[in-house]
DNA sequence: TCTGGGGTCCTAGGACCC
DNA sequence: TCTGGGGTCCTAGGACCC
């Protein structure tokens, strides 16, 4: 089953607010970032930007995004996912694969177990959530799309292909506006038509990557399994930052804030990254990217920092003459923090006796100078918070 | 106040290693 | 000293997804 939330941000404010109710809204300000069914009726789009969408629908009504609400809409809809089946592969906040295939004696038929689904998320969260069944993700993942607001579509595997080949190539996941506008070139338009073309040439229009796979997925072969437990592999932050011109030294403190906010969250994830990539979009709509791979992975803020503050500095001339109007920075090849502690050689692990033993020296000598503690031989390196007296050994 | 913010995967070339 | 085959890692950029 794919099961996918209809219309996720502006249904929960539709929820929570009965005033917004049948209207058409959306949730954004600069730009569309969710918008109700009754604002979609009139064109209104998630990502474009709100002067046109006002255009095009002159009542619409504008909310302030609630991250919050979402992000606990969310996890009790998860907790229903986890609850109808352990193999649950999230896909982002608001959609999830659910492998129900085992469930049959146990629970119920597929079409059952959705409706089931369908019903409790609607009692306990108070949300339409449209499920899409089927034998492969890639059908079940069009199947919720087709059903959509509020539905749920079972695709029989003697109809799979009269289902699949009518499709507009776009269905095809991988396929988006450059590919979809390439194989409109060659007179192809559909699913089907994709189908019957040969595999070289499907390469030579779109990659070797990206052709196998829309091979694959136009003939029906998805043998994707659903994969549970998977981890972030990156994690990002960006700021527009309008039209106004910033001083480098502006850029370098929104800078300080993104690096202290990606750290943050990877310190709080237990997990270290290794590649810092700085991302920039000028005024023209153009982009760059600069990276830099560290030896070590690391979630230290002041060790991102520094690595970033010198992919910044090599392009101060070009920052400072074509107009920056975005700045972004992103860690990846992460990895958990526990694995490099595995790695490292015992007196440079960290320890949970060393931290606690700290946290008991904190406490008796209170924390407002700094020092150094060692225990059993394990240092804390850099210097922590920690002895008021420098010049005092600690027992 | 023209244009969000969070991600994934793939490609291609260069450096480097055996 | 040159050549070839096999491989990894890094960087930059493109396409795509929600």
């Amino acid at each position: 089953m794919h099961a996918d939330l209809d219309a996720f941000y502006a249904s929960v404010e539709q929820r929570d607010n009965p005033r917004l109710r049948g209207k058409a809204m959306a949730v954004g300000g600069g730009v569309i970032l969710a918008a109700s069914y009754e604002a979609r009726a009139r064109g209104v789009r998630t990502a474009m930007n709100s002067r046109e969408a006002r255009r095009l629908c002159p009542d619409l009504i504008f909310v302030d995004p609630r991250i919050d609400a979402y992000t606990e809409a969310s996890r009790q809809v998860f907790a229903i996912f986890d609850n109808t089946t352990p193999l649950v592969e999230p896909i982002s906040v608001d959609e999830a694969f659910l492998d129900v295939s085992g469930l049959r004696r146990i629970t119920g038929t597929p079409t059952y177990i959705a409706t089931q689904l369908r019903e409790q998320v609607r009692a306990q969260v108070g949300l339409n959530i449209s499920v899409g069944v089927a034998r492969t993700k890639f059908l079940a993942k069009v199947a919720s799309g087709a059903c959509k607001p509020d539905g749920l579509l079972v695709v029989e595997p003697a109809g799979e292909l009269n289902f699949l080949h009518p499709l507009p190539v776009r269905a095809l996941w991988g396929v988006g506006a450059k590919t979809s506008a390439k194989l409109a070139e060659k007179g192809i338009t559909t699913v089907g038509e994709v189908a019957g073309i040969d595999l070289q040439t499907l390469c030579s229009l779109t990659g070797k990557a990206a052709g196998h796979k829309l091979h694959a997925l136009a003939h029906n072969r998805d043998q994707r399994q659903v994969v549970t437990g998977k981890r972030r592999s990156s994690v990002g932050s960006q700021r527009a930052l309008g039209s106004r011109t910033r001083t480098f030294e502006e850029l370098e403190a929104i800078l300080l804030g993104l690096v202290d906010g990606v750290s943050r969250r990877l310190r709080d994830g237990n997990r270290v990254g290794r590649t810092v990539t700085l991302r920039f979009r000028f005024g023209d709509f153009t982009r760059d990217t600069r990276s830099h791979t560290l030896p070590d992975a690391t979630a230290s803020t002041a060790v991102v920092l520094d690595a970033a503050r010198v992919l910044l500095r090599q392009r101060r001339d070009e920052i400072e003459s074509r107009k920056l109007t975005l700045l972004g920075l992103t860690i990846g090849n992460l990895c958990s923090a526990d694995a490099v502690q595995q790695s490292l050689p015992f007196d440079q692990r960290a320890s949970p006796q060393l931290d606690s033993a700290i946290d008991a020296l904190r406490d008796r000598f209170g924390t407002d100078s700094l020092g150094r503690a060692t225990l059993l031989g394990k240092s804390t390196g850099p210097a922590v918070p920690l002895l008021p007296d420098p010049g005092v050994q600690a027992p």
